[in-house]
This record gives structure tokens, sequence and C-alpha cells, in this order.
RNA sequence: GCGGCAUUAGCUCAAUCGGAUAGAGUACCUGACUUCGAAUCAGUUGGUUGCAGGUUCGAGUCCUGCAUGCCGCGCCA
């Protein structure tokens, strides 16, 4: 917890001791205007106990309190007590510890000696990446970033579709239609165009489906010619794929998908029938979830063949294993809550505790003019064309804004994807996305480019300022930082820590990317109405600080975002 | 049919375990570049928080019902 807010609540927690300290930290809020000051604690609560009116609680409080001296009042206003900071201490203590800590502030070590994984991007092999497959990828990519800062271990895996029935589909496709060379030079396109094939053929002639069924189940039994299909599919996809990744700037430590627990599956199926959890049903079979409220799991066709659930049980157990996870984290777009629930469920049956610690964290659908986003139909959003847009729409900006800028190309990458992936990471996980040209193609108001324009500028003051190189004393005087301004930006930098543990708590990186937007508003308005080169000198040197502090923290958050912030733009 | 999620300004979204006057961006209109980067800043306009009840000091937030939309419900993933 923030180290201020617990001064807050050791002052109360002295004068309120029917209540318990922890209690008291929760209370503690931060007000919703400036001038409230920045810390409160609400007496509501202690009304009925203490048999007084919540105002007189609060005035009596606030007479009686004392508090560390980087607080320099506390006073009531109604049912509140408000603490004030001093403003000059707080200033100097931010910017102090910003300029210290540099890239690690906001950072902590609460997870140390702790893994997570996170199971996030998951594509599927053979099939475009579409607009709707960035959010897990990005999403996943941002909280290994910030679990990462708070001191846990991070493991990402990749946990393809690179298994199922659907390569089935493919290899039926392929001898009956297929051409290699086509899917040498363009292979998620002609493995596309076989899997649509499919589908149209399979409506007129039934037959085709099962077909695909058996060539699944010779893939599961070690089919050479089955396997050796699906591996040069899965290659040429990855190769495809791995160009989206690096463009993004995401990266992950396993490559682990669905086939990789082919050969893990048997003894899982046979604990399962030990601790008699299985039921046969025509023919299948399955876990019985009735009396959880939930249909059944089913774990094996009838062909003996696996699905999906079979393969996530699998997957989790040998992670258990293997790494021995304090969390494992998926992400997946809420029409799997159920998937995941039926088998989370199947882990506790199976009697292991650590059902608790996996944890599905479920994310809004992309649609796209009001149709959601179906491969099979017309309405793909390709990835690909959304960051090159972007880019390429940044690299006119940069033509007409700042066209002598050293490396266009690099920094156009940097701001187009940067802001497709801002925005992306700027609503709530659960809400849908109306995916449009229009926001993802917007440079202004609370977008990605306009917190790495923010950033961008720091910089040029910093280097400037540099360049005029004026040997003044390196003391910071806080004094010139306490004007309302000023202050609201020493603010937003003091909440950065609490934005990420509150980011991680809820599993939630919009609260960061939020946070990051405050902070960018505030810094220009302080950019607008103060001077900083021309300032008198003392004043200067703590306003170029506070520059400084802000260059920093805005370029780690970014970096918690997974997005790059350049110096310029 | 059963279950889950969502609904806040014209549009896209915030709102700290229930807390202070529901805030931003965008769009529209107005003003600020010979002055540290105008991808910026300032201002104006914009609300019966889907509807009806309930719980309490206090409800956008919790409960009940209803409406609308999305998602899911045995051999896809």
């Amino acid at each position: 917890m923030n180290q201020y807010k617990e001064m807050v609540a050791v002052a109360i927690a002295a004068h309120v001791p029917e209540i318990d300290m922890r209690d008291i930290s929760t209370m503690i809020e931060t007000p919703p205007e400036a001038h409230m000051g920045d810390y409160a604690f609400p007496c509501f609560r202690l009304a009925k106990t203490m048999r007084k009116s919540p105002q007189l609680i609060a005035e009596d409080l606030s007479n009686k309190i004392t508090y560390p001296d980087i607080f320099e009042k506390c006073m009531n206003e109604g049912a509140y007590v408000n603490f004030f900071f001093n403003r000059k201490k707080l200033a100097e203590e931010m910017i102090d510890q910003v300029l210290a800590e540099k890239e690690f502030f906001g950072s902590s070590k609460e997870g140390n000696g702790k893994i997570i994984c996170i199971d996030y991007s998951a594509p599927n092999i053979a099939k475009p990446f579409h607009v709707g497959h960035l959010r897990s990828t990005v999403i996943g990519n941002a909280l290994y970033k910030i679990y990462s800062h708070l001191g846990y271990t991070c493991i990402g895996i990749n946990h393809l579709g690179d298994w199922g029935t659907q390569f089935g589909k493919v290899i039926v496709a392929y001898r009956n239609w297929g051409d290699a060379k086509a899917i040498e030079k363009e292979p998620i396109q002609s493995l596309l165009d076989l899997y649509v094939k499919f589908h149209e053929e399979a409506e007129d002639n039934p037959v085709l489906e099962d077909e695909a069924r058996e060539w699944f189940t010779k893939m599961e039994k070690g089919d050479e010619e089955a396997l050796s299909l699906w591996k040069w599919f899965s290659t040429e996809t990855i190769k495809e794929l791995e160009k989206i990744y690096a463009l993004l700037g995401v990266k992950f430590d396993y490559y682990t998908g669905e086939s990789f627990y082919n050969d893990k599956m048997e003894p899982v199926l046979r604990d399962l029938a030990d601790k008699n959890l299985l039921t046969e049903s025509q023919g299948a079979t399955m876990i019985d979830l009735e009396a959880y409220g939930m249909p059944p799991c089913l774990v094996q066709k009838s062909d003996g063949s696996t699905l999906y659930a079979t393969r996530d049980i699998t997957a989790a157990i040998y992670r258990k294993n293997t790494y021995d996870f304090f969390k494992c984290l998926y992400l997946t777009d809420y029409s799997q809550k159920l998937h995941f629930a039926q088998w989370f469920k199947v882990i506790e049956l199976m009697g292991f505790e650590w059902h608790l610690d996996l944890l599905h964290l479920p994310f809004g659908r992309v649609t796209h003019e009001g149709r959601r986003i179906q491969t099979r139909k017309g309405t793909v959003v390709l990835l690909d064309e959304v960051l090159n847009g972007a880019i390429d729409r940044v690299k006119e900006i940069i033509e007409e804004k700042n066209p002598n800028l050293e490396n266009k190309l690099e920094t156009a990458v940097a701001v187009g994807v940067g802001a497709v992936v801002f925005n992306d990471l700027s609503n709530n996980r659960i809400k849908d996305i109306s995916f449009s040209w229009e926001t993802a193609f917007s440079f202004e108001g609370e977008t990605g480019p306009y917190v790495q324009y923010t950033h961008a500028r720091a910089c040029s003051v910093l280097r400037k300022a540099s360049e005029a190189a004026i040997g003044q004393s390196n003391h910071l005087d806080g004094q010139f930082l306490t004007d309302d301004i000023s202050y609201e930006v020493i603010r937003q930098i003091e909440q950065f820590g609490d934005s990420i543990v509150d980011a991680k708590n809820k599993n939630e990186p919009s609260i960061l990317t939020r946070h990051i937007i405050d902070l960018a508003q505030a810094f220009n308005r302080f950019y607008h109405d103060h001077p900083v080169l021309n300032a008198e000198p003392k004043q200067r040197n703590a306003r170029l600080a506070l520059v400084a502090a802000v260059k920093e923290t805005l370029s780690t958050g970014l970096s918690l975002l997974g997005i790059q912030a350049p110096e310029k733009m």
C-alpha cells in the first residue's frame, strides 16, 4: 500500500480504536476534487458505534489528529476528514524518487518469489489474425509487464490453437483442392481459403465432416501423413504470426500450443477415471456437472479423440507441476466463460486445491459496423491492415509536421502501433468494442499518440535545457511547484504507483491507461501555462526537474502497456 | 426455454469494497502559434445514469421485476 495513505491510516487509527487498522486503510479515499485535499477519511460508519453525528466525529478527529510533516494540515469538511499534503515537501520527495528510481518508479517487491502464468493471444493456426485477436494479445502483454513491475516472475504462454478437428478439415480440403506453392507463398490466406472451401463443400456433402474427424483422429494416433501436413501448416502460419508479434513488440516465453499436450492427456484421463469422475454418454466420455448447475464437460469424443477441455485440463496440470504458479491467468473473450467454469470445476473435483489460482479473465468482443467479425463471412478486419493503415497515416502526419525527423519509419511504427494498442487498452476489459477505422486512426485527445506526444515534448525541453548548458545548482526547491497547476502534476505522479497496483489487483490495464492520460493532461496544462526554459534560475531548475520526472513516468507507464515512447515524433 | 454479461451526454467511454456538485475525450461553436513541439491549451453547449419498485444517513454502483442488446447451453475451439 501507498506509504502516504498508510500514514493517514496510522494517524486516524490512533484515535479510532474501535476499528481495525486494516479496515481503516481500506476506508481511506482520494477526494473527487483537488480543493478537498489529497486523502480523505469518511466518518459515516463510525456514527452508530460512537453515537455521534458523522460531522461531529470528523470535526473532532481533525482537531485531535497528529500527522507526519509531509502533510500540512487536516481539516473536516462535512463528514470527511481531509488531509492536505505539504506541497513543497511532496514535490521534492516525489521528484527525487522518480529521478532516482527511473524506469523502476512504481515498482515493488510484493510479488517476489511468486510465479504468474499468463495464457494469452492463442490464435488459431491456419486462420487469419484479425482485430478480434488483438485484445487477448495486448491485455495479456500489459498484464505480463505490470505483474513483472511488481516483482512477480511471469511466464507468457501462447497456447496456440494448433490441434483439433479443424486440422482434419484443412487436411481434407488440402488433399482435395490444395496447392503447395500457394501455401508457401501466402500460408494463412491459402489455408483460410481451404477452410472456407471445406465448409462450402460440406454443406452439400456432409460426409466430408466425418472425413475431417477421421483425419484428426489419425493425427492423435500419430499417422505420418497427417502429422507432416499438420506440421507444415503450423510452421508456415507461425512464421506469419511472428511478423505481427514483432510489429506489436509482443514476446512469449513459450509457444506451447494445444498440440504440445497430445502425449500428456492419457495419464490425466486415467487419473479422472481413477477418481471416478468419468461417465459415459452416447459413446462419449464426460464429467457430469449437473450438481453444480452446469452442463457436462466432455473430455473424449465417441471415436476416442480429445477435446478442447481435455487439453486445457492437461495444460493446467502440466503448468502447475512445471512452474508451480501462484496464479494462472487466461485471457479470452467472454463467450468462453462457461467452458472455463466447467473445467475449473473439474480441476477442483480432482482434488487440486490450486483450482482457486486459475483465473479466467474474460473480455468483450470486437464488432465491426454492428456485426461480429467472422472469418468465414466477409466481415473480417485483418490486424495487419489496421496496423499498417495506422502506420501509413502517421507517416503522412510526420511528413506534414516534422519532415526533418530522423528514423521516420521507426517512429511511424511506434506511434501507429501505439495508437492501436492504446485504444484497445483504454476501455474496461468486459466492454464490447466496436471497431471503427476512424477511431483506430485518431491521434488526438485520449489516445496513445497524445501521451507519446506529451512525452516527446518533455524530451524536447530537456534536450534544449541541456544544450543551453547553463551551470546551475541542481538543488531542487519544491517551493516553486506549489501552485495548483504544477501541484496537480505532482499529485498524478504520486498516484502512479497506486494505479499500477490497482490495475494488477483488478487485472485491468485500462486503469493504468487512464492514469497516464490524466498525467499527460495535467502536464500539458502545466507546459502551456508555465515557461520552463525562460524562467528564473531557481524556478527553471524546479520546473525542469518536474519535466524530467514526467518524462520518466510517462515512458515507464507506456512501457508497462507495451507501447514505445519515442523521444521525437 | 434456462443461465451469464451489458445499458451513463449526439458518439466513444470514466466514476476509488455504497460516499462529497456523475467526469473526460470526440463532434459542434469560440479564442490562443514572430514566444520551451498547435498530435497542444483555454472556454461554450451537452444528463430523469434503460424503466418501475425496494434496502439506508447516502444508490450509476446493492436487491426484485421488466425492457433492449450481446454471449453461452454434449462429441468446434
